[in-house]
Order: structure tokens, then C-alpha cells, then sequence
DNA sequence: CTTGAACCTATAGTAGCTAGAGCACTTAAA
DNA sequence: TTTAAGTGCTCTAGCTACTATAGGTTCAAG
């Protein structure tokens, strides 16, 4: 049995974080030692591994819900599986196209300044004027 | 001298969007018409564009409100505003890079399914085990 | 004069944590 | 054995950048 600590370092899952996600019933409340402190199986340690894992690759954590249920009843068919990580990546896809988008103004924009005064400066000017831009970036949310 | 819900339309932000930053400093108080409605000069609507411009590209408002000090004393030299526009590139870029990496996992991931049971599931299977995977790409955050 | 659209304020909610206060418990050295 | 450091506990509030809702006011058209 692990205490938050050693399951939190042994994971990279900072320990707030830990007892967030059993707040939120991503993990099962785990047991307590006479002293009240949580102590975590290994099944526990996997369950965390699997979130952790599937965060970094961007899921949502109503993604990583479902997929743990899915996980959770091995004999269901996994199309459902498969949609929710498709869908990810149609996400991921969108985002990359969107961030080149920026890149691409965000490059033509630094190249340089005109003169070395604000009121010749090519980043705020640009920023003044969206018709400056050769691209149409403004479609969906900036932090995609 | 225009209404707010004339402002949010031309310039595509939303009503409770202006009033928050309004709130939060951005945008000046408006002025009030007797009734107490707010009421925007050209200058505001300007203002308005600039940061919804800059929002679109990917600058934090806290970037944005850098962005707009600075505009506003043009004898100054731009090399801060230089400087914000290459950190969001620099940010955009390493963006771009970890997306990449989340795409080429993802596609590996979706390509096919074993089986037609979770318990065959790729997916699942990738998403509890990291080492199957063939990029590192658990560095930053994933909502990038 | 009335109706309906547009406006007002204030509060709370969203995702996914993170930080802090003020305690209790545990462990290793002195 | 004590004691200090370290780790854990709960609870609350804060972060970004909005968005939504409730309940009221004002404006413009007919």
C-alpha cells in the first residue's frame, strides 16, 4: 500500500491533484490507514497511470471518465473506445492547423520593426489591423 | 457613439465579454447615457478590435493589456512589443511541436482495434501501458 | 401607451487544477 | 524519550477567460 506521497511521485501526478480527482470520482476513495492518511492499491496505481497518461495525450477528464468505464467492462465492444480517441485526434488535428495559422502571422508580425518607435512597430500595427493578415486565423478559440 | 450590442457586432465579441473587460481594466469605463447604458466612441471600438485581434492570435489578456500600454505611448521604443510577440511565437511553436507528437500517438492508437472487445482494445491497451507509445510526449500540458 | 428588444447588475458556474491556512500524524535523530 | 522535520489531513479560495442565469430597467417602434 502507497501513501498519496509515494503514489504521487511514482506517478508524476502532483498529490492535490490525486485527491482532486477522487473529489471528483475519477479515482475510487481509497482507503485509510487508523491515522485517517489515504493508502492506494497497486490497482489504484494503474487506474492513475491510465489518467495520466491518457491527460498528456489531451484527453478531457469526461473523456478519460468514460474511457476508464470502458476499461472497467472488458467484454463491451470497443467502438465507443475507439470514437472517443478518434475524436481526440480530429481535435488535435483542428488545433494544429490552427496553431500553423498563428505561427504564420505571429512570424510575418516579428520579422522586424520598421522603426525602432511604437508608432512605426509592426506588431502593433498588425494587431490594429487584422486586414494585415494573410491568413484567416480567427475561427475558433485562441487557446486551441 | 454606439450601444454595446452595436459594438459586440462589429466587432464580434460578446456582450458579457465587453462588460468583463471592462471589469477587469481593459477597456475604460464607457461612458453612461442617461438611462445608465453604456455607450462607445470609435476609440473604444479600436480598442475593442485590437484586443480581439490579439485574442484570436493566441495572446494572453495579460500579454494583451502589455500590448495596449505600449500602444498607447507610441515615443517608446518597441522593442517589449517585439518581445511579447516572440514569446507567443516561441509559444505557439513549442505548441505546435507537442501536438505533433500527440497526433503521431493518437493516429498509432486509432489505426485499428485488435479485437472488437475492450479487452483487445488498443486504445485502452496504449493508454495504460506509456512505453507503447513512440514519442515523449508527456512534457507540458496537454491543453496546448 | 404598450410591447418587446436591448440593456443593467450581481452572482455563480465552467475546466483542471493550484495555493494557502491551520491542523494531525509519522518517523528519524538527539 | 522527546522533539523536530516531514508528510498528511480538510476546507476554502484562486487561477484564465469567459459564459450563463435571474431579476430588474430602459429604449424604440407601433
Amino acid at each position: 500500500m502507497l501513501t498519496i506521497g509515494k503514489l504521487g511521485s511514482s506517478t508524476g501526478v502532483k498529490i492535490p491533484t490525486i485527491r482532486y480527482y477522487e473529489q471528483i470520482g475519477l479515482l475510487p476513495e481509497a482507503e485509510r490507514s487508523l491515522g485517517n492518511q489515504r493508502l492506494y492499491t497497486h490497482k489504484a496505481h494503474e487506474r492513475l497511470v491510465f489518467i495520466r497518461h491518457a491527460r498528456d495525450l489531451g484527453f478531457s477528464l469526461e473523456a478519460i471518465r468514460d474511457l476508464l468505464s470502458l476499461s472497467d467492462n472488458p467484454d463491451q465492444p470497443c467502438a465507443a473506445a475507439d470514437a472517443i480517441a478518434r475524436a481526440q485526434l480530429a481535435e488535435v488535428e483542428s488545433r494544429l492547423a490552427r496553431l500553423a495559422a498563428l505561427k504564420t502571422e505571429l512570424e510575418r508580425m516579428v520579422v522586424q520593426c520598421a522603426g525602432d518607435r511604437i508608432s512605426d512597430c509592426r506588431v502593433i500595427e498588425v494587431l490594429s489591423d487584422h486586414s494585415q493578415c494573410i491568413t484567416d486565423h480567427a475561427i475558433e478559440d485562441a487557446t486551441s
